[in-house]
DNA sequence: TCCATAAATTGACCATGGTCACTTTCATAG
DNA sequence: CTATGAAAGTGACCATGGTCAATTTATGGA
């Protein structure tokens, strides 16, 4: 039999409660029975929609991060370090608004280890996509693949977001630690 | 008062307990119930030693990492990008044993949530020490400082490991995935 | 030696994510 | 319109990490 109206109304449901929660309260206080009591419906219902918790969030953060590649698709290629990260910047102030969204982001990133392709992870194949294109098109180095750089944008990328979290290493904000990661990547001067 | 002796005893016997456990059932399977049974001591008291199984985790996962450094450590610095792999490749395989292995030492190599430094971040900082050190007396571009050159290694580790988990990126081992990166990295020539 | 105080330990208890046998609701065939 | 099987929903229950007031044990001074 197909899938019945009455599961996506109560899925959707599930979403609602839980994005109100999550705006009151941020995403770390989010309680699955929070959500399901606020929905109206039983425990076991939430996990009929949602294999666990973590989907909930991998499908609202990745919602969001998805928003965020909306505009970001519009733009036109930077021609930059600079613009690359203007248009960076944005997604980077939702991913680290909380460590616990950070985790999460983190945890999805690599990719589901479940086989199918959750929100997060799609989200940054959907970057890398863009990210190649931009670096193709622009003034940058040509010795190596666009998929290649875009790969390694996104590997400084995390790096620079999870060292934010770092007591360690403070004093550089998450951009002037990627303007320094990007130029020695995407505009390296092996000669001079 | 000081640290009384027994509380190393104690210590040492869920420490123990708990290798033990790893060495049977691998790190997922791992419980602190079993933990405290086998030591023979209360919950409680595993809690007053170790602020959550997290922090256990990260002593244990950290303690094999250190090892790894302790060989690497003994090395002459590499002389090229597949010497510098050679050298990585054993903590890589270790890393890469469970997913669950992988993922604390994610939630942990940023560092320290909770400002004192854990058993694996100190692993990442002291890699990048060692790293730097190789970099600056190899035959490796020059034009960036040596630290920035490990920081990136660092990222593209981690990069290299969380794409090994995904479903999507396969058909490259991690070490050819990590030759690209290093190569591009650490050799580039954007002229040619 | 004995007491006072701090350190260490205990285990009942709690918080919370997740399961599953059972019930209810729906869609369709006859 | 009803029977029937599948999909959806339920909530008591479980698993497991973590807490804390109460208890036991060690230490140092009088």
């Amino acid at each position: 039999m197909a899938v019945q109206t009455r599961t996506l109304k109560t899925r959707a449901k599930l979403i609602e409660a839980a994005q109100n929660r999550i705006n009151e309260a941020g995403y770390e206080a989010l309680r699955v029975e929070d959500v399901v009591k606020d929905a109206g419906v039983a425990k076991g219902t939430f996990f009929a929609q949602f294999k666990d918790k973590d989907a909930l969030m991998d499908h609202l953060i990745g919602g969001e991060i998805h928003a965020f590649l909306d505009e970001v698709e519009l733009m036109e290629p930077p021609k930059s370090v600079d613009e690359i990260l203007d248009a960076l910047m944005p997604s980077f102030e939702f991913m680290t608004q909380e460590r616990f969204v950070f985790d999460v982001i983190l945890r999805h990133s690599g990719a589901a280890q479940n086989s199918e392709i959750g929100a997060i992870a799609q989200t940054f194949i959907r970057n890398g996509t863009v990210m190649a294109h931009w670096l193709a098109h622009g003034p940058f180095r040509k010795d190596i693949d666009p998929a290649l750089m875009a790969d390694g944008v996104g590997a400084f990328q995390i790096q620079a977001l999870a060292l934010h979290f770092c007591t360690a290493h403070n004093g550089f904000s998450i951009r002037d630690r990627m303007e320094t990661y990007l130029n020695a990547w995407l505009l390296p001067k092996p000669s001079g």
